[in-house]
DNA sequence: ACAAAAGTGTTCAATTTACACCCATGG
DNA sequence: CCATGGGTGTAAATTGAACACTTTTGT
C-alpha cells in the first residue's frame, strides 16, 4: 500500500466556467454560504469521490452548478492543480482545477443545489474570489485566450447557429479587442471545417442579413489566428 | 473539515525529465524493484509529503533521481495530473506530472538512491512503462514540443555555453526533423534576448569554428519558430 | 433615400523559404 | 587545396494588415 507512511489529503475539483453575455466575458461565481470565506464569491466546486475520475467530477459539478443536462456539448479540459499547503485554512486540499467553455445558456438559478450561483462579469470578480481562486481564474482565462488562437474553441461558446459576426464577438470579448470584421470573415471561412453553412440566415435589427452557420469537424486552426494582430475597423 | 464523507487519497508527483544526449532525445527513467510491473521500467516520481508544496515535491524528486545540485537551474513545469481509478493497482493515487528538462549532464548512476536511474532514448521507451506513464511521458513530449516553438526553452537542453548550431541539433532531436542551418541561425540572433555571444569560439573536428553563446533573459519567442518550418538542407 | 451590418477586391508591407555564395579551420 | 561546418546576401513566394467599395436589409 502506498498510503502507510504519506500523506493522505483531500482532492478537490474547481471550475472556471467562462460564458460570452452581452459581448462580456462571464464566469461563474458561487456566494459561500459556510466559513471560511462566508459571504464572498468563489469558483464552483467539490470534492472527489470514491471511485470517480477527475473529468467525470468535474462534469458532475459542471452539471449541479449549471443544472443543466446539455453539458456534454461544452468544452472541459484540464486546467491545472493547486497544491501550496496553506491553500485552504481548513486542512491540506489539493484541487484539480478545469476549464469549461458554455454556450450564452438561461440563468442558472432554478438549478439543482445551485447555492446562490451566477454569472459575474470577469472585470467585476477578478480579485474579489476566496482561496487561491483569482490566480485559477487568471490561468484560466489565459488558457482560453490562448485556445482561440490556435483552436476552434471559439464557437463553443456560440449556440448551435451562429453568424461570423457573433463569433467575432466572441473573440473580441475574451481578449478584450477589436478585431476588423473584414479580415476576420476572410479568416474563419477561409479555414477548413471550422465553421459550415446551414443555409440559412439571420436578419440584424438593422442592416444586410448574415448568412449562419454551425460548428465543424476541425479542431485545430491552421493557420492560426492570433491576437496582436490587426485592430479593428 | 472538508475530510469528513469524503475520499482521502495518496498524492504522488512523476517526472517527466528529457534531455539530449548524441543528438537525440533521451528521458530518464528507472527499473522498478517492487510490485507492481517488477522489472519494467517507470518514471521516477514519490509521493507528496506533509506540509509540502506540489513543485517543492518535484524538486526534491529530480534532485533525488539525477543527484544533481544545479538542479535549480533546469526548467520545471506543472504537466497535467493524472487520476483514473485503476491506474494504480494499489489503490487509488492521482498523480501530478511534471515535465523538467536538463542539460546533457552526467549519468546519474553514483547518485543517492537512484535505483538503476538511467537515460534511455525516447523512442525505445516509448509504449514500454508501467501504469500509466507511457501516455504521461506522451503528454510531456508534446509540451516538450509546443514549448521549443514559442519559448526560448531550447537553450536549457544546451550547458551554460553553446554554439547556434548546437541549439539547432536541440530542435531537431525534439522534433524529429531537419531545420535549414542558416535560416536557424538567422532566426535565433535576430531575436532579441534569446541567446547572447559570450565573446569565445568553438572549433569542430572540421570546420570553421563557431561562436559561443549563453541563454538570454527572453522567455517567449516573438516571432515563434514552427514546425512544419522548412525542412532541412 | 439612408443607416447599418455583411461581405469582396486590392494594395502594400512584412515574413518565410530556398539557395547561391563566402569564411575559417584541420588534415 | 579540399572537405566540412559556420555564417551572409538575396530574390521569389507567401502571408497579413489596411481599407475602399459593393451588397442587402429595415425604416
Amino acid at each position: 500500500m502506498p498510503s502507510r507512511d504519506h500523506l493522505l489529503l483531500n482532492l478537490a475539483v474547481d471550475l472556471v466556467i467562462l460564458t460570452v453575455r452581452e459581448d462580456k466575458l462571464h464566469v461563474l461565481v458561487v456566494e459561500r454560504g459556510h466559513e471560511p470565506y462566508t459571504g464572498q464569491l468563489a469558483l464552483p466546486g467539490g470534492f472527489l469521490r470514491q471511485g470517480e475520475d477527475l473529468k467525470a467530477a468535474a462534469e458532475r459539478e459542471l452539471e449541479e452548478e449549471t443544472g443543466l443536462k446539455s453539458v456534454r456539448h461544452f468544452h472541459l479540459e484540464q486546467l491545472a492543480t493547486y497544491g501550496e499547503p496553506e491553500r485552504d485554512p481548513r486542512g491540506r486540499v489539493v484541487s484539480v482545477a478545469y476549464l469549461a467553455i458554455a454556450p450564452n445558456l438561461p440563468v442558472p438559478t432554478a438549478g439543482s443545489d445551485a447555492r446562490a450561483a451566477h454569472w459575474a462579469p470577469v472585470a467585476e470578480v477578478s480579485g474579489a474570489l476566496a482561496f487561491d481562486h483569482g490566480r485559477i481564474l487568471s490561468d484560466g482565462l489565459e488558457r482560453a485566450r490562448s485556445r482561440l488562437e490556435y483552436t476552434t474553441l471559439a464557437a463553443v461558446f456560440c449556440g448551435s447557429s451562429f453568424t461570423i459576426g457573433d463569433l467575432r464577438k466572441v473573440y473580441e470579448a475574451v481578449w478584450g479587442t477589436t478585431l476588423d470584421p473584414r479580415n476576420f470573415s476572410r479568416k474563419v471561412t477561409g479555414t477548413k471545417d471550422f465553421i459550415l453553412p446551414t443555409g440559412d440566415s439571420r436578419a440584424p435589427d438593422t442592416g444586410r442579413p448574415a448568412a449562419l452557420y454551425r460548428r465543424g469537424p476541425a479542431q485545430t486552426l491552421y493557420p492560426p489566428i492570433l491576437r496582436n494582430g490587426s485592430s479593428g475597423s
